[in-house]
DNA sequence: CGTATTCCATATCGTTCGCTATGAAAATGG
DNA sequence: CCATTTTCATAGCGAACGATATGGAATACG
């Protein structure tokens, strides 16, 4: 038709969701944002429409990236208790300060923009939820704690995203660890 | 010497941190700061210095106000385990959706201020090390604790700040009581 | 009582924000 | 090969930001 774009939007959003990922929703500027994705002005409101767009996109893909990932680790076959460790092991590895970005994204929407944001509030909900319903389904699967499946998920999803307020605040991989030992302890 | 001050500096204070709590750092500008306190831009630069100087200020007084009276609760007479439990009773109440704000402050502070902002984040630090602390000394008179004390305090201070995250996500009074419930299941 | 000093109220500063308008550059279709 | 269409690069828009300057009001001191 007419001049073909130069970048590749995937490519793009990663690299956006990197900057939303390190510095959060509102020290991250348009015009950060326009010289870690290399796409100007004009490429980035034709693909998102605007900032809030980007960001809810960047949410998506970390999703796809980075929680994916995580989930997988509770597919694991062997007992329930190994599969959720391995899960909260993959977890530290990306929260902590790594790359110029540390914690969990979700977390930090939850708190800097869930609040006045509806769309992003559904999204944190969601993800919530997806993780939530993961170690629940896990937990099922063990005599021992299918009963309080619902409310263990729960914890263990709520216990994933302070892991992620811990990263922000400072705190090493030592302390995250030590953390995520505690945690596992409501399993025994 | 000469004209006095209309406006008192504690009330004033209380008002800002108030605002801080419910909106979080960026989203309180200076003008919303002046409508919430009622004393002029002069007024709070005289007495705070900056935006900066009002906020670090706004977090001790939250230390002041809001921890302390969590913490008393962890000086109760009685078995370690009900003090732990009253501690976190205090504590939903008070990160509840109430009043506009929701949340813990220092964790929000964590997560949007924090990670580029060192005075801010040395008060986050203190915050969490007091609060572990306090956690600690209590497991500590429990023979059942004591060797783990360490690790329980750190891990009871996260799970207080992850209430923080709940709150703002929009989760309900009862899936926080729930969340202190299976929290409360590490101690047994 | 007048003068110095401090505070109040407001206007304004320079900067940055998200976003858009504008003209040149690049590819397609007749 | 030119006209059309879309993208690129950049300048610029209005608004809001944090912070400050300015002139009048209010108190203390001589």
């Amino acid at each position: 038709m007419a001049r073909p774009r130069e970048f590749d939007a995937d490519q793009a959003l990663e690299k956006a969701m990197n900057l939303f990922w390190a510095k959060g929703y509102h020290d991250s500027s348009i015009r950060d944002l326009v010289d870690a994705t290399g796409v100007n002005y004009y490429g980035l409101y034709s693909v998102f429409k605007d900032k809030q767009g980007l960001f809810l996109s960047s949410l998506d893909l970390y999703t796809r990236r980075v929680t994916r990932e995580v989930l997988a680790e509770l597919d694991r076959p062997g007992p329930a208790n190994d599969a959720i460790a391995a899960a909260f092991q993959k977890l530290v590895g990306f929260v902590k300060p790594k790359a110029g970005h540390a914690g969990c994204m979700i977390a930090t929407a939850a708190i800097e923009v869930a609040p006045y944001d509806k769309k992003a509030a559904a999204k944190v909900r969601a993800h919530m939820d997806r993780l939530t319903r993961a170690f629940k389904r896990r937990l099922e699967e063990d005599a021992a704690h299918k009963k309080n499946a619902g409310s263990l998920g729960e914890f263990f999803a709520t216990n994933a995203y302070a892991l992620g307020v811990l990263a922000r605040a400072g705190k090493n991989t030592e302390f995250m660890n030590r953390h995520v030992q505690t945690t596992l302890t409501v399993l025994s």
